[in-house]
DNA sequence: ATCCCTATTGCATCTCGCGCAACTATCTGG
DNA sequence: CCAGATAGTTGCGCGAGATGCAATAGGGAT
């Protein structure tokens, strides 16, 4: 467990993470020489390790400055285990929610079309009913999920995304047209976070947080719902604690915040 | 140009690569036993690196079952991999393609030695299944995509770039030689945008058109592909179109067209 | 208890990553 | 046109460290 064997490995995984850094990223990449001195080796060395890196595709060169990039490799490699990794760090994150924090359901979602998807489910241990939500396809215009996935998305892209759509259905409060949808989600967009008062179903609340990820927009998001006798009056509270969670799970997915938040990459996924 | 001495670094990016594969995504990770087999090395081997990369957090383990995941670190460094300007000018312009002008699928990808990288994938909405194309690698041979971002190429590069790359698969009519996809790149540089027919795979035909940067050269390539039946009448329609978009793009990323290229920059290396 | 499967570790072997220094290439100013 | 500075690559001898084999350890199943 003590001294490990300083590998040369991990000496190229610091190379990357150098070229990784804001200063490096600020520059537009960084030379042989300039990472050299950073790490302090040999310019020669890290020459060789960054041709094994660009002939990988991990590192790429700029043709004209001989700067060094982090390279789509490393790009691809997250885009293709995105999803496991979605799963396998959302599943502790639902759990600690519903034990430690709201002790409601909780759900993680994914946007498909104008639907939304759940893809992880956790109940309090009380609950009765065991409800099979995964897999479950509702309306995204009435949930708060819906709400927290289409939080970046333009006026012109909801009128499209809801052509032809039926509103209408839900609970007493549901949006009747895309232009409420419009404005509730402006509203999300100030707080971050989504509530729902009676929108899905009659009797039920809920609150929910956008998830990003390494690309900066938003595949999936958090979400409790509740009979709101019981959580109405918590939910003040709820939605910053979803919040959170949220942001906590963006930041497993690579989401650097410190990124001006540009785009919004939605696509939709399978479980 | 033989073989490189295939260094322990090499072998370690492989790693990363089969924990990415949609066999070992799928199962929720792979163990140190199925790595050893599916890279044919040593287990005992493959059990170190697995370790240094577990410290660096390039890897992670789950606790029950043993299997290793991709980690934290590389989607942290996914964040800060390619251009991201492109990844953010271009997502919008995905979206209003496919929702707006084309209702088929799109992407956005960059050329990765002799193969085509997806970067970003937008479906329409009333698409189900989805498959996960971003992060995936197919030949740029017999691709819209590869005609479109080799369409600066010298016959020489050409030549150098398909060096010891098999021809033959995909789709009835893809090309059989460099000299075939030499003469279908000269064709797509007369319009400016390529037109695949038959060429990845039977029924699917494409459109694809070059992105280019500030300096002028070829960084991406924006693309439609859809069945035969449904795409081939629009195609004509469908090449403007996408050539258009990535005009828009280009301009984006810096790019005028009044100014003559600052020397084509090349910087493919074969491995 | 044995068998099977998986992962880690000890050890001898020798590859290959290392630093030094030489070399090439490009720019700058005198 | 050369001296000097900067930036990157390559040759080479040495030894750190990567490698494969085999042994070890931990589960599960029967």
């Amino acid at each position: 467990m003590a001294d490990e064997p300083s590998s040369s490995l991990r000496r190229a995984l610091d190379l990357l993470d150098a070229l990784a850094s804001d200063d490096a990223v600020a520059h537009g990449g960084w030379g042989v020489n300039r990472l050299a001195a950073h790490l302090g080796r040999d310019q020669s060395q890290v020459s060789r390790t960054l041709r094994v890196l660009a002939d990988a595709g991990f590192v790429e060169r700029d043709g004209e400055t001989m700067a060094y990039r982090v390279g789509w490799h490393v790009f691809a490699l997250a885009a293709r285990a995105g999803d496991q990794r979605l799963l396998a760090a959302g599943a502790p994150i639902l759990r600690r929610l519903v034990e430690k924090d709201l002790g409601e359901r909780i759900h993680l979602t994914v946007l498909q079309g104008s639907q939304v998807l759940t893809i992880l489910t956790q109940s309090p241990p009380h609950v009765v009913q065991t409800v099979a939500w995964a897999g479950r396809l509702v309306p995204a215009h009435n949930t708060s999920s819906g709400r927290a996935l289409l939080i970046d998305f333009q006026r012109d892209e909801l009128q499209r995304l809801f052509a032809g759509v039926a509103f209408g259905s839900g609970g007493p409060n549901a949006p009747r047209d895309v232009d409420e949808l419009w404005e509730r989600i402006l509203t999300a967009r100030r707080s971050g976070y989504a509530i729902v008062d009676e929108e899905f179903e009659p009797g039920l609340v809920a609150a929910a947080a956008p998830v990003r990820d390494f690309r900066g927009g938003v595949v999936a998001a958090l979400n409790v719902s509740a009979p709101k006798f019981r959580l109405w009056g918590r939910l003040p509270l709820a939605g910053p604690v979803i919040k959170a969670a949220a942001d906590e799970l963006s930041i497993e997915l690579g989401y650097d915040a410190a990124r001006p938040p540009t785009l919004a990459t939605t696509r939709a996924r399978t479980g």
